[in-house]
DNA sequence: TGTACATCAGTGAACGCGCGTTCACTGATGTAC
DNA sequence: TGTACATCAGTGAACGCGCGTTCACTGATGTAC
């Protein structure tokens, strides 16, 4: 069964992005080989025509995550003005929706732990994802903010989606969102949210 | 080979101290039965004497690293003023050693993406543990603090560990630990660092 | 004091299972003549 | 235009391995008589 020039792309992509998601989820080792190349349609043997082996995978599918998450975000920023862009990213940074789906979320809350166990090429991928994210961050904020700003608020929302999905009490989770969304937003200098409010 | 009365817990113990240090550093599925047996000198089968399951050892250790945590930052706090051992507090748990080390760290760095992951037991037993790290930062800081800054507090602390881990730049990750303790220390009130002190 | 027995923490072989990886094979399609 | 062949993404059986778990057994010690 030979194919179009371009299937071999199209599946390849396609696998990333099952894995991509699926390693938000469960992380680097929760992700198995024959389960993810059965999640598009295919079996397992097939997994080494597009991946050296699963090193190679996890290390490309935490690019693809910091390419899907950043483009998720351009989309929800597009033609905003900075303050609003930023008020944006952070409050859906710091939403329930956020917390409650870590495959579609920002890869820094869902495999940081992961990853600092990990080796080679997957952490050099990191790396870049994490420079990207602070940019992006910093751009959005004020001009005379101090260059450590980004990197304090980027850490207190990862933090704060971390801790929000490791404990299990819903109320002690919220609280933890609502302070970091709070504190966040006070400290980039944009308007506090009315008492209450969950984006 | 009978033992005296206190033989049974002190294995117990062993074990334990065991499986809580190797799972900070190596998540709870990065630690098998075999060879956490074998590092406190004893054979994989002998396990099943002092626990029900994997599950529950993995609860039992969560709550283990609480405690030896809880007593750790005691010690290194104990009949401090209050200003003091918030200090001593933050900059510690801001630290390259404790960046460096996991394995003696929170908690809260190392295994809150593993628990998300979880279930049961295990989670529960996470719940106490940030609730009274909770409780011991919110009786350090100044007295008007609102009653949000310490949670704001606590998961910039948190991220900023687990990012600078995860992080593989050296550089970058220095910055992003720096950058965390001068915030934190700025918002619980506490006098500036030296530029460029690194306790 | 001496002997027979019960206890039970720890041993080590064995189990079923899912993992990552290999490899001979398939068969629809593009290319050469 | 028609036929023979090469290509190669994907198939599926098989592999070695480490995992969590089970279980018949061991043997030093405390207890009963």
């Amino acid at each position: 069964m030979r194919y179009a020039a371009e299937h071999k792309d199209e599946t390849r992509t396609k696998v990333l992005r099952a894995a991509a998601s699926a390693m938000r989820q469960h992380g680097p080792d929760g992700v198995g080989v024959a389960e993810l190349m059965r999640s598009v349609g295919l079996t397992h043997g097939g997994f080494y025509a597009h991946f050296r082996n699963k090193d190679d995978l996890v290390a490309q599918a935490v690019t693809q995550m910091f390419t899907d998450a950043g483009r998720k975000w351009d989309r929800a920023t597009a033609g905003l003005p900075r303050e609003q862009a930023l008020g944006t990213y952070i409050d859906r940074y710091l939403s329930a929706t956020h917390r409650d789906d870590a495959s579609r979320g920002c890869p820094l809350t869902s495999v940081a732990m992961d990853l600092s166990r990990q080796t080679g090429d997957a952490r050099a991928a990191f790396d870049a994802g994490v420079a990207s994210l602070l940019a992006r961050l910093s751009a959005w904020l004020p001009a005379d903010a101090p260059a450590a700003l980004a990197s304090s608020v980027l850490t207190e929302m990862v933090g704060a989606v971390a801790l929000a999905r490791a404990v299990s009490d819903k109320t002690l989770s919220d609280q933890i969102l609502a302070a970091a969304r709070q504190s966040v937003r006070q400290r980039t200098a944009l308007p506090a949210l009315a008492a209450g409010a969950m984006p």
